[in-house]
RNA sequence: GGGAGCUUAGCUCAGCUGGUUCAGAGCAUCUGCCUUACAAGCAGAGGGUCACUGGUUCGAACCCAGUAGUUCCCA
C-alpha cells in the first residue's frame, strides 16, 4: 500500500468519527465505575460556532478523552439552551420576511413558528461540534425549553416562590426600547462614549430680595440627557455645598412643563461634579430613583416602553428620545435657559442582546432575592470545595457574590417557559402550576370568580432561570430526585466555559445545586480566555473578524485546529488568535506521521541481532517517556492543559523522533535499508502505541488512523477505548548520562557545521577522561548519531585537534584540515575568561561571612563544589592553551 | 470613583517555598543542508537591565512600597 508523504486528514476524520459512533463510544450508562462527567456549557440554539466554542470544546474533548482511556465512565452530555431574545428576535425577524408582524399574532401561533423555527435551524452547531471530533454521548442531548426541562424550571419557580425567595416588585431595571424586554445587570454592556454636557438654568421660586444673589434667582443643573427633564420632580444639592445653603426649602421650575419641584439635600451629590445641582428624574435613573425614594418624590414616567416620549412629557409625544434630545436643547436654548455645553466622555449602557441603549425604566418584574440563596455558594469556592481555575477568578467571585443583587428573572417575551403566576379580576394573585390549581386557591379569596377571569401572567423566565439548573436537569434530577443517572453523575467533574458568564451562569448554578441537591454541582470550573483577533479585539460575528473554524478544520484538520488552539492557551488568559497556530498542529500531525512512515517502512529480520546500541536507545526512551509521562499527568491534574500539550509535544518530536529513531534507524547501505532486528522494532511498535496514547486526547484521528494502521486490529481495538499508560518507577541514572551523551554529540555537530564539514565524511574522536569512571555504554550511539570513524579513549591530549570540554572530559577532533590555530585560542582564552570571571564570584560569595553563616548548608556546599569544578576547568583550559603554542 | 489582576526574547507564555535544574519553552528570525520518514523537514546560531524607581536581604524576575502602562470586575 503506498502511504502518502503528508498526512491527509480529509479521509480520516469523517470515517473515524462515524466508527466512533457506530461502536458506541461516547455512550455512557451508570455503572461500578468511576463516572466522570462534564456538561456543556448548553450553546444558544441559535448559534453557530465561533472560535471560542472551538476552544472551549476542544478543551472538554480533551479531558473526557483522557478519563474515558483512565477507565472512568466518562460521560459529556451536550445540548443548547433557548436563548430567549436571541431567538425571539431571529424569529421575529423571519416572520417579518414573510410579511407577518408578531402582534398579529397569538402566543400560541406565535410559538408555534418558533418551534418550526427551531426544528430547521437549532442546533447547527452541534452538527459542527462533531468535526471538531467532540465525542458527547449524543443520545443525552438535552434542550433547555424541551418539556422535562421546562417543567423543572416551573417547579423550581413555585419552589422559590414558596420559599418566600421569589416576589414581585416595582424596580428599576435595564429596559432594552428595542428588544422591549429587561434585560438583567449583567446582559448591560458598559461603553464609554462622546458625549455633551448640557447646562440648564432653573428659575428658582419665591426667593426673597434678601436672599438673592447678584445673578439672578437661577439654578444651574448639569447633565448628559436633557430629555429627560420633562420627568424631572427635584434638584439636589451637597448639604455642604455653600454655594446653595441658601436654597434650604426652595423650589424651582422646570421648563417647558413649568413644574414647581423642590431643592433637596442630599450627600449623594458630588459638589465637583458639573454645577454641584442635580436634576432628579426617578422615573429614568437608578441613582436618581433611589433619591426620590429616600425624599419622597413624584415619580414621573415620561419615557415610553419603546423608547418614545409618553403623554406625560406633555412635549414631544411619541418623538424617540434621542430626537427630542436634539429638539429639546434647541427649545431651551431659544428659551435662553441652556447655559453652556462641553464635551465630555462618559458610560452608557448597551443591550448585549441589541445594541439598543439601554434605558433604566420602572417596571413591575419578578425577581429572586440573593442574599441567603447564594450563601452556601459563596462559601464553598472560599473554602475551596468547588476550585475556580486559575485561581485569580475568586477574588472576582468573591466580590460579585458579596454585593449580590436581587435577580431579575422575568422577560417580556413569548419564547421561554411562561412565569405560572395567576391573577384574578381583583388583583389577587397566586403561583401555581395550573389554571385549575389557580381557580381552587383564588376562589377562597374571591367567592364570585369564574375560570375565565383567571389570566396568566404574560411574562416569561430568563434564559439564565433554566440553564441554572442545567446539571441537574439534565441527569432528570428534578423529576426524578433519586434516579439513577442524577445520583451516579451528579456531582459532575470539571464545568469549562468563559469568565464571562461566571456570574451568568457558573454562580448560578452552584446556587441551585446547593438549594437543589444540597451538593455543588461540579468540582472544578476551567475558565478558558477570550478568543481574540491579532489586533486584540473580541472575536465577534458584528466586526466580521473571526475566522470559519469548519473552513479551519478543512484546510489545516480537525487535530491540526486542536493542537494550534491548545497550544498558547493556558487558562484564563485571552487568547490572541493566528492562523499560523494551527499549521503548528497541522505541522505536527506530519511528523507524526512521517514517524509511522519510517517505521513502517522497516523490514524486520528475526535473525539479525539486536546491537547494543539499540539495546540502550530502548532502555533510554523507557525511561524518558515515564519521565515525561509523569510530567504530563501531573500538568493535567493541574489543568494546564497547554503545558500538557507542550511537552507531549516535545516527547513526540525531540524525543521520539529526532532522538530515539535516530538511534535505532537502520543504516542504509548500498542504496538499500537494512532489516531491523526484532526486539527493536517490537519495543519500538510498543513505544509508538504508547505515544499515540498520550496524544489520543489532543489529536484524536490521526492517532486512531495509526493505531489501526499500525497493526492488525479488530474494529473494537480502537484507542479512543485505549488503556492510558501506566507510569513505573523510572531509570533516572540513565536519563541523566544520556543528558551528558546529548551533550557530546551537540558538540560534535557544532564543530562539524563550523568547520564546514559534510556530515557524509567520518570522523575521529578522542575522549581523555580526567576524573571518574568511563562509561562505554553510549559509545555506539556517539558513533551512530555524528557518523564517526571511531569513537577511542586516550590518556594524553590529542594535537592538532579541537578541543572541547565537558564535566570532567576534554574531547578532541582531529581535522584533515589544518586547523586555525589563532582562532582556537581566541575561542579557548574567551572561555578562560569567563570560566575566571565566575569562579571569582564564587570566591567572593564563599569570603563572605554573612553568607556562610545564613545561607543554608548544603548552598554553600553546592558553592564550593563549583569553586572546585572551575578550577579543574581553568586549569584544563590552560594546558590546552599551552599545547597551541 | 472603588476593587482585583497583569507587565519576563519579535510573538504567545513557563518560571512552585528568595540561592546554576535561574534567566527558560514553543513559534518566528538568521546560517548551512532537497542526508531515501518528514523542506509541513534536518543540523546549528543569535535574541531579554525580567515595566520603572526605591527598599528589605549575604543574595531579588521572585518579598515590600511607590510610579507608569494594561486588562477585567463593580459603580
Amino acid at each position: 500500500m503506498e502511504i502518502p508523504k503528508t498526512y491527509n486528514p480529509k479521509i480520516t476524520e469523517d470515517k473515524w468519527y462515524a466508527h466512533w459512533l457506530k461502536h458506541k463510544f461516547f455512550q455512557s450508562t451508570p455503572d461500578d465505575r468511576e463516572p466522570y462527567t462534564i456538561v456543556i456549557p448548553p450553546p444558544n440554539v441559535t448559534g453557530v460556532l465561533h472560535m471560542g466554542h472551538m476552544l472551549n470544546n476542544t478543551i472538554q474533548d480533551v479531558l473526557i478523552r483522557r478519563a474515558r482511556m483512565q477507565g472512568k465512565n466518562a460521560c459529556w452530555v451536550p445540548g443548547t439552551d433557548h436563548a430567549s431574545i436571541a431567538t425571539e428576535a431571529k424569529v421575529v425577524a423571519l416572520l417579518k420576511e414573510k410579511g407577518i408582524n408578531k402582534t398579529d399574532l397569538s402566543r400560541e401561533d406565535f410559538l408555534k413558528h418558533a418551534w418550526e423555527w427551531k426544528e430547521k435551524y437549532g442546533g447547527i452547531i452541534l452538527k459542527q461540534l462533531e468535526k471538531l471530533g467532540a465525542s458527547c454521548d449524543w443520545d443525552r442531548t438535552r434542550f433547555t425549553m424541551e418539556e422535562d426541562l421546562s417543567e423543572a424550571v416551573i417547579d423550581v419557580f413555585i419552589d422559590l416562590y414558596t420559599k418566600g425567595h421569589i416576589y414581585r416588585g416595582v424596580r428599576m431595571v435595564n429596559w432594552d426600547p428595542q428588544g422591549l424586554t429587561a434585560v438583567s445587570d449583567e446582559e448591560v454592556i458598559h461603553k464609554e462614549v462622546n458625549s455633551k454636557l448640557y447646562y440648564v438654568k432653573y428659575k428658582i421660586e419665591d426667593l426673597s430680595p434678601a436672599l438673592s444673589k447678584g445673578d439672578g434667582d437661577w439654578i444651574t443643573i448639569a447633565t448628559t440627557r436633557p430629555e429627560t427633564i420633562l420627568g424631572d420632580t427635584a434638584v439636589c444639592v451637597n448639604p455642604d455645598d455653600e454655594r446653595y445653603t441658601h436654597l434650604k426649602g426652595k423650589h424651582c421650575i422646570i421648563p417647558m412643563v413649568n413644574r414647581s419641584v423642590p431643592i433637596i439635600f442630599d450627600e449623594y451629590v458630588d459638589k465637583e461634579f458639573g454645577t454641584g445641582a442635580l436634576k432628579v428624574t426617578p422615573a429614568h435613573d437608578i441613582n436618581d430613583y433611589n433619591l426620590g425614594v429616600k425624599h419622597q418624590l413624584e415619580i414621573v414616567d415620561t419615557i415610553a416602553a419603546d423608547g418614545k416620549m409618553s403623554e406625560a412629557a406633555q412635549f414631544y409625544i411619541g418623538e424617540d428620545r434621542f430626537t427630542v434630545r436634539k429638539k429639546i436643547v434647541k427649545d431651551l436654548e431659544e428659551m435662553g435657559q441652556i447655559v453652556k455645553v462641553e464635551d465630555i466622555k462618559n458610560k452608557v449602557g448597551y443591550s448585549e442582546r441589541t445594541n439598543a441603549v439601554i434605558e433604566p425604566k420602572l417596571s413591575l418584574q419578578w425577581f429572586l432575592k440573593m442574599d441567603k440563596i447564594s450563601k452556601p455558594a459563596l462559601e464553598h469556592v472560599l473554602n475551596g470545595e468547588i476550585k475556580l481555575i486559575p485561581e485569580k477568578f475568586v477574588n472576582t467571585y468573591k466580590h460579585w457574590m458579596e454585593n449580590v443583587h436581587d435577580w431579575c428573572i422575568s422577560r417580556q417575551l413569548w419564547w421561554g417557559q411562561r412565569i405560572p403566576a395567576w391573577y384574578d379580576n381583583k388583583s389577587n394573585t397566586v403561583v401555581c402550576k395550573t389554571k385549575e390549581e389557580a381557580f381552587e386557591k383564588l376562589k377562597s379569596k374571591n367567592l364570585e370568580l369564574r375560570i375565565e377571569d383567571i389570566r396568566q401572567d404574560e411574562d416569561v423566565l430568563d434564559t439564565w432561570f433554566s440553564s441554572w439548573l442545567w446539571p441537574i436537569s439534565v441527569f432528570d434530577g428534578f423529576k426524578n430526585p433519586d434516579g439513577k443517572d442524577i445520583n451516579y453523575y451528579y456531582p459532575t467533574n470539571d464545568l469549562v466555559t468563559a469568565p464571562e458568564i461566571l456570574f451568568f451562569w457558573v454562580a448560578r448554578m452552584i446556587i441551585a445545586g446547593y438549594e437543589y441537591r444540597g451538593a455543588k454541582p461540579f468540582t472544578n470550573v476551567y475558565l478558558t480566555g477570550i478568543v481574540r483577533d491579532k489586533q486584540g479585539r473580541k472575536m465577534s460575528k458584528s466586526l466580521g473578524n473571526s475566522p470559519d473554524p469548519i473552513e479551519l478544520i478543512e484546510k489545516h484538520g480537525a487535530d491540526g485546529v486542536r493542537v494550534g488552539m491548545l497550544l498558547c492557551s493556558p487558562a484564563g488568559n485571552d487568547l490572541p488568535f493566528d492562523e499560523s497556530m494551527c499549521e503548528q498542529g497541522r505541522n505536527f500531525s506530519n511528523k507524526i506521521w512521517n514517524a509511522f512512515r519510517l517505521i513502517n517502512g522497516w523490514e524486520v529480520d528475526p535473525n539479525t541481532k539486536q546491537s547494543e546500541g539499540n539495546k540502550i536507545a530502548i532502555q533510554w526512551f523507557d525511561a524518558k517517556f515515564n519521565e515525561q509521562l509523569e510530567i504530563i499527568n501531573d500538568l493535567y491534574s493541574k489543568y494546564r492543559m497547554s503545558e500538557a500539550l507542550m511537552t507531549t509535544y516535545k516527547l513526540v518530536w525531540d524525543d521520539f523522533c529526532a532522538w530515539y529513531l535516530e538511534m535505532i534507524k537502520p543504516e542504509f547501505v548500498d542504496g538499500k535499508s537494512l532489516p531491523i532486528d526484532k526486539e527493536t522494532y517490537d519495543a519500538t511498535i510498543i513505544f509508538f502505541e504508547k505515544i499515540l496514547k498520550v496524544l489520543h486526547p489532543f489529536m484524536p484521528f490521526i492517532t486512531e488512523e495509526i493505531w489501526h494502521l499500525i497493526a492488525e486490529r479488530n474494529e473494537k481495538d480502537c484507542i479512543i477505548v485505549a488503556e492510558w499508560p501506566k507510569t513505573k518507577t523510572e531509570n533516572i541514572e540513565i536519563i541523566k548520562h544520556f543528558e551528558i551523551v546529548m551533550e557530546v554529540i551537540t558538540n560534535i555537530r557544532n564543530i562539524r557545521k563550523q568547520k564546514n564539514i559534510s556530515p557524509k565524511e567520518k570522523l575521529q574522536v578522542f575522549e581523555k577522561v580526567n576524573q571518574g569512571e568511563i562509561i562505554k555504554t553510549y559509545d555506539p550511539l556517539i558513533i551512530k548519531l555524528c557518523n564517526l570513524s571511531s569513537f577511542e579513549y586516550v590518556t594524553t591530549k590529542v594535537d592538532g585537534a579541537i578541543s572541547f570540554l565537558l564535566k570532567h572530559a576534554e574531547f578532541y577532533v582531529p581535522l584533515l584540515q589544518n586547523i586555525d590555530v589563532e582562532a582556537e585560542k581566541e575561542r579557548l582564552k574567551k572561555e578562560l575568561d569567563y570560566t575566571i570571571g565566575f569562579l571569582k564570584s564564587v570566591q567572593t560569595k564563599l569570603a563572605n561571612e554573612k553568607f556562610v553563616a545564613n545561607a543554608k548548608p548544603e548552598m554553600v556546599e553546592n558553592e564550593k563544589k563549583k569553586q572546585a569544578d572551575a578550577e579543574v576547568k581553568i586549569k584544563a583550559i590552560e594546558e590546552q592553551l599551552a599545547g597551541l603554542s
